[in-house]
DNA sequence: GAATAGATAGAACGATCAGTCTAATATGTC
DNA sequence: GACATATTAGACTGATCGTTCTATCTATTC
């Protein structure tokens, strides 16, 4: 990839993410990427395009830090777990400033289906990875929906940790996924016993 | 309350609602509302100011059906359960477009105290007001940890019913907040068993 | 050294933005 | 009927927006 194109992902990062999408415009990415006009629309036929370059680069970086992060685990809880951890060395870090693809996804709304489908594309691929780990726990069936219940944890404790600066809430949103986990266990194995 | 102020905040509420606050300008709101520029200009000293004056006044309708919605129950658990049922009916509501706080938040960040002021003003009254209830339930350190972890399972149903269309979560996340509080009531008790 | 491709600065585009000003009109009160 | 207040339509300002265009420059490659 052009060195000049990284530059422009890099600089509408840290802009779009410090201020939003919309107040940024395009003058300010090009004097802080240090890039010409002319050079951004060699690269991005629209300001949408280079949003979207933007959401799709932070896309691959979360999914792989999270999969390095996670992979040094053994069992499926520990991996879990791991996913909250992740989160909350996340939440510590001077420049968070919340999910970018749920800013985006509240700034866009589904007006502007080429940025919202990565955030949602997003959302589901974490479900689904979650899920995988949940099934060697619970039943396929109860770990699709307990999958969804973490997925909100994650959802809502990234939004409260911004809110509030509070990092420590991902280890408590991890004690409430114990506490899911555990009854959707014991309900599985009453439903044995029953029958 | 003057009815051209009111048809302007109207407009507004509903126009935000749908396309946000930065796509959405001035003309467009005074076009819905049916109301002069000078007008606006007379009743709000700026557009920031329009957007609070909405943000308020949301907080005080969802806070007033919130409550009318909740007082028709009797017990706390019951009071709680109205809380998940009430953001449930929300969620089916067709012009549901998520929280208008979380998106205010979101586009404006904390760039603009006045108006992230009212987001995080509604988000502790939450909390205050889910603690208070689970007092009945629950000591008080305990109370006010596990309400933080309803809130974030509000805030992330909200967020997912609208990425997912899928207005249910509502009723997952309040089973995911019982099993919160039944694991946390089993840990108070055998901690004053061992005592 | 000629040719090609990529990047440069900067002017210019038309559109839109929030906000100001003016002058006329409507409304209700004394 | 006079006065005060609120509202009106619409022109206008200065700024900013995303985008296009031109003309110059630099680097690589044959």
């Amino acid at each position: 990839m052009s060195p000049k194109k990284e530059q422009l992902i890099l600089a509408a990062t840290d802009l779009f993410s410090r201020h939003g999408f919309h107040p940024v415009g395009i003058d300010r990415i090009l004097a802080d990427a240090g890039v010409a006009r002319m050079t951004l629309y060699n690269h991005f036929p629209s300001k949408d395009d280079l949003i979207t370059a933007v959401l799709d680069r932070r896309y691959e970086g979360i999914m792989a830090s999270l999969h390095a992060f996670v992979e040094a685990t053994a069992t499926a809880r520990e991996q879990l777990e791991a996913i909250f951890a992740w989160h909350e060395a996340w939440f510590e870090t001077p420049e968070f400033s919340g999910c970018l693809f749920e800013r985006a996804l509240a700034e866009f709304g589904s007006d502007y289906p080429k940025i919202s489908d990565v955030a949602i594309r997003y959302k589901k691929t974490m479900m689904a990875w979650i899920a995988d780990m949940l099934k060697t726990l619970l039943p396929e069936h109860a770990a699709t929906r307990v999958a969804s219940l973490l997925l909100i944890l994650l959802d809502g404790a990234t939004i409260d940790a911004r809110a509030f600066h509070d990092p420590t809430i991902a280890t408590r949103a991890w004690g409430a996924a114990e506490a899911i986990i555990e009854q959707e266990i014991r309900l599985t194995s009453t439903n044995f016993v029953r029958r």
